[in-house]
DNA sequence: GTCTTCTGCCGCGATTCTCCCGGTAGCATC
DNA sequence: GATGCTACCGGGAGAATCGCGGCAGAAGAC
């Protein structure tokens, strides 16, 4: 499943996680390769699973979410399907990991205010039992994992 | 602090989030604009600090971390600054949100393996009483907002 | 030793994109 | 109707991308 990887692998990775844009010849320079070799390392990490994607981030605040919240679900049953068309059809819910313990899923979820915040813990609420923690602030930006 | 958006800037936006990749050319076909107009509207996204960064997304697994654990920090004092050179320092931990409840700190934590855990386990537990669920899966690739 | 194959890299030319500019249509304001 | 303003378009110089052939070094066969 791992894919051995050296220092040039990882140097495109670094700069790829911190700045997806920037252009290959770009990315060439700083890792010190020819653009064309460069090219075919980053379609290589892509083919090979390594790089799944590129996105844009943007600040939640700023297009109408100030309110975002971490939420554990207790899900007593074995039926998962109808959580999964909720996570489907309810783009406020911005991702979902399933775990061990007692809480089987761990959500976090965008909200307009609280009153609509409200409206999605009562969707979530059908399914089992929840545990809200409303989030005052991202202590470290997202990121991605550095060479082990 | 939101910025109000039109049609035009969430298609610019949905764009950006699934590919970050693609040229401003291909974007302003996809959003039926001219690549000048569509450089202008990234370029005032951006400077808005609407759209705060563009990001690769990797593999967990394949780059040899095929541990994921969310962890959860009940935190008794009012010293945080120990906490966040630990942070800067452990780039293991992809993500920390701060958040009301018992449970002052959600963290995001990759690890190349259980006794990789362990130990990060154990620098964290030097903050507080910690509660650990390993991830089977991701139910969602994460993702960005929606027009509310 | 040397022949073959393979891998990873480079350089090149055709196409495409980016960046910056001036120009213009629509819409207020005076 | 003159003036500014905003958002857009088009064009041209320069840069980036893409696909190709070619080359150096390593590995293996004999």
């Amino acid at each position: 499943m791992a894919v051995d990887l050296d220092d040039i692998d990882w140097a495109i990775i670094e700069q790829l996680q911190q700045e997806a844009r920037i252009s290959l010849s770009e990315l060439g320079r700083r890792v010190r390769l020819s653009a064309s070799a460069t090219t075919e390392r980053v379609r290589n990490l892509e083919s090979l699973g390594v790089i799944t994607g590129y996105h844009a981030v943007v600040d939640l605040t700023r297009v109408g979410y100030p309110v975002l919240a971490v939420v554990r679900l207790k899900y007593p049953g074995n039926r998962h399907q109808p959580l999964h068309r909720l996570l489907a059809e309810r783009r406020e819910i911005l991702e979902c990991l399933r775990t061990t313990g007692d809480d089987c899923y761990t959500l976090k979820v965008a909200a307009t205010s609280m009153a609509h915040l409200e409206v999605l813990m009562g969707e979530l609420a059908d399914f089992g039992s929840t545990t809200t923690s409303v989030v005052y602030s991202q202590t470290l930006p997202a990121r991605g994992p550095a060479r082990p």
